[in-house]
DNA sequence: ATAAACCTTGGACTATAGTACATAGTCAAG
DNA sequence: CTTGACTATGTACTATAGTCCAAGGTTTAT
């Protein structure tokens, strides 16, 4: 068992993140000594790992939470899986044909950089509007 | 020329954001009838749209503030633009697979749906960290 | 000439995701 | 038995990107 700094310190998160992050009730509230001080396990350290790696991912706090319905087995937040995922399925394609074009865009830009006037004439704003 | 009210509903923004975006030195600083209010022009409506299509691809407004330096013929943001857009290439390339992996997994997740119990046994947290 | 609808400024407030701080209690080493 | 390192709580503060409001001036229509 870890107490919060060695979490912390594990996770590579501030003590206070991973306070923050059990009022937001992303993680289950912990066993405490009989001193008050939190106790948290390996399985504690992977969540708070992969609420770190969806955040990266472009996740919401909010979205975080109801995708840890599936490891809590929270029949609420499952019951609506299906129309979250494919919204977010839909956001997510959306976002990567988007992602693909603006990286065409600055492709464009970066061959153009060396020559300053090149540079001016480059039809950013048409491009991407 | 448009009055602030004008310019913010041609391009679907609050007024206070046309004044935010001037204070952040997004938009120039207007024309300004003899009372003081602002005059602006379909150039500066076609900039405020540049700005808020860069923003749903993802872009802060500091780096639309840089990316507006090829925009302003400004020589300061256009000396270091090979290698902002550089980098951001790099990012948005590496963010781009990783959206394709999530998009991945969250098909997987969505076939798993309908059964709860295949739902509980998704391997997400192990695909993803 | 006066009300409605507009504009100005500055400052306060919102959400998200933390981060810091003050005050107080706990625990191990010297 | 006290000092240093830890923990607790609650509150305030940070950044980003706005959004709203109050107090006052301007323009337009009746």
């Amino acid at each position: 068992m870890y107490r919060i700094s060695e979490l912390a310190k594990l996770c590579k998160v501030n003590k206070e993140t991973i306070r923050y992050y059990e009022k937001r009730q992303l993680l289950p509230l912990p066993t405490r000594t009989e001193a008050g001080y939190r106790l948290y396990s390996d399985a504690d350290a992977k969540r708070v790992q992969f609420i770190k790696r969806l955040q990266q991912l472009g996740f919401s706090l909010t979205e975080i939470h109801q995708l840890l319905g599936i490891v809590d087995q929270d029949k609420e937040r499952c019951a609506h899986m299906y129309e979250f995922v494919s919204r977010k399925v839909g956001e997510l394609q959306r976002q990567i044909e988007d992602l693909q074009r603006v990286v065409h865009v600055l492709q464009d830009l970066q061959k153009r950089c060396p020559d300053e006037k090149a540079l001016y004439e480059c039809p950013m704003i048409e491009s991407l509007i």
